[in-house]
DNA sequence: GCAGCCTAATACCCGGTGGGTATCAGGCCG
DNA sequence: CGGCCTGATACCCACCGGGTATTAGGCTGC
């Protein structure tokens, strides 16, 4: 039985997430009769059924949710690989760290600083990403390493060291009856009726129910506070990005947030190292 | 720039591995011209020069030191797709369950007994690898989770739950003066000149310098130890499969060993989920 | 109930490219 | 200097991935 080959991952992935043969052609630039051989090739040298065929389009087995989140996974994998090696071939490469836009900068910062002291130090590049973005960009080879935040994102399959912890803050505008309390709990926040907690997406695009907005971009999110339309539970640090007319509040049961340094498990490369272990002797004294 | 295919990552690690272009030819069941030039547009595709042609071969370059890294673990994630694919269309699929030969099996059969017990349990298969093969069987597919040992086995990009904690063992020759002891430590453990610890292979195959004998296996060991011929640092519970006339004595200061359920992070399949609670459960009380 | 559509599947053709064979080129060695 | 072992070049062929045209089968609506 022949290897898969990624052309193959790429066009069940295109029909797995298009859910509809010639839309997935489209996508692919190809046409719609070979798509269809092709998928019906790797269903046969798989001997599983990933599709069935309805005729509105078609819909994921099990199996094909399987293949599903494993190709996506192997794609990541194989685009890393050019882009690891184009990065490794070049001289004076920068790292690259990825972090969410709007965290905050003060730990990022400190831990630049601490890096660049070192003798020889490699320079960083920083790359700003939505929420949830980092880990694609660290799998596929976009970024070499991560400031992530537990619980929130997800580390599965990273290296990680912990930077920081913290509590977490209510964000809610000045006028508003819970804005002059000393301190909140998480049931108090989620029972404020007029000022709903927005909805992020799943790690499959989804929404969650509730009545909150939904909500993609940090900057969808300022607007909308800014607007008196929802209120934040957001990790202390974060405050520097409130607008000038809210109010920041302690919510005491929250979990805890760890801010952490993560990265590929494979190879150490002696800058990574370098970056980790500026990183480390940042915490334990400070 | 077109992608990546699997292909072209094969050809680059059997070159990779075999440095030498006519060896890897015949490795893949190709000739060698074709593979000369897949090679180089390869190079010329990512604008990197991955080998250093040598009349007695050729050699990797650091990007092509990269590029090999990366490339096993693409073609591991690629290998999975295929046979996480096939398993999950499989109806009455068991779960995998890989241990390396000769670990402790007191602990495994208490964690497979409890995860029988409970209503609707998914059959489990017990496979048995050699030392240091979990992590690949784990990658690319072959195994659901596997038990590993830290800080001995590469546990690098997958999830965990520690299992149990214990001290580790040496065992001796019965007749050897140190046998006698009550306890023993590392530095009187490796100073035994006519019991030289014996050699594991590294991750890339080779071995350490040093006097002891190389082993690749478990049974190569055991059958040197039964010969006298060296002697081992274990941890306790593997007393198990000691030789009769054979002594264990604690090493008191050598490091703790934890076993560890591990297995790939991408999303959690019920029958893992229900294996880990089982075995969660079962460290708690235990 | 039949016409029209929207879907995926089938039939068939074509060209690019991956692979084969034969050969060349250049260092090392005897 | 001549064998020889390396990778590189030249050239050819056939396979298969992709395109176009068409069919098949439902659901929809008049």
């Amino acid at each position: 039985m022949p290897d898969l080959e990624t052309r193959e991952l790429r066009y069940f992935v295109a029909v797995a997430e298009e859910l509809h043969f010639g839309r997935a052609a489209d996508r692919l630039g190809i046409a719609q009769p070979p798509l269809s051989r092709a998928i019906r090739l790797l269903e046969h040298r798989l001997g599983v059924q990933l599709f069935e065929r309805d005729r509105r389009g078609a819909v994921l087995t099990d199996a094909g949710r399987v293949m599903l989140r494993e190709s996506r996974a192997a794609l990541d994998a194989v685009e890393a690989v050019a882009r690891r090696t184009r990065r490794a071939g070049d001289p004076n490469r920068p790292l690259v760290l990825v972090t969410k836009a709007g965290a905050s900068h003060e730990l990022l910062q400190r831990l630049l600083d601490a890096q660049a002291a070192e003798p020889g130090a490699t320079p960083v590049d920083v790359l700003l990403c939505e929420v949830g973005e980092q880990a694609k960009l660290l799998r596929d080879g976009h970024a070499d390493v991560a400031l992530m935040h537990r619980p929130f994102d997800d580390l599965a399959g990273f290296d990680t060291e912990d930077l920081h912890v913290e509590g977490q803050i209510a964000l809610l505008p000045a006028g508003h009856p819970l804005a002059a309390r000393e301190q909140l709990t998480l049931a108090e926040v989620q029972g404020v009726p007029d000022l709903p907690i927005a909805r992020w997406p799943r790690l499959d695009g989804s929404y969650p129910d509730g009545p909150g907005p939904e909500v993609r971009t940090q900057s969808q999110l300022a607007q909308l506070v800014a607007l008196g339309k929802t209120l934040l539970v957001i990790p202390a640090s974060s405050r520097a990005w409130q607008w000038p007319d809210h109010v920041a509040v302690p919510v005491v049961d929250a979990p805890e947030v760890t801010t952490v340094l993560a990265w590929p498990p494979n190879g150490h490369s002696p800058a990574i190292a370098a970056l980790v272990r500026a990183a480390a002797a940042l915490r334990s004294p400070g």
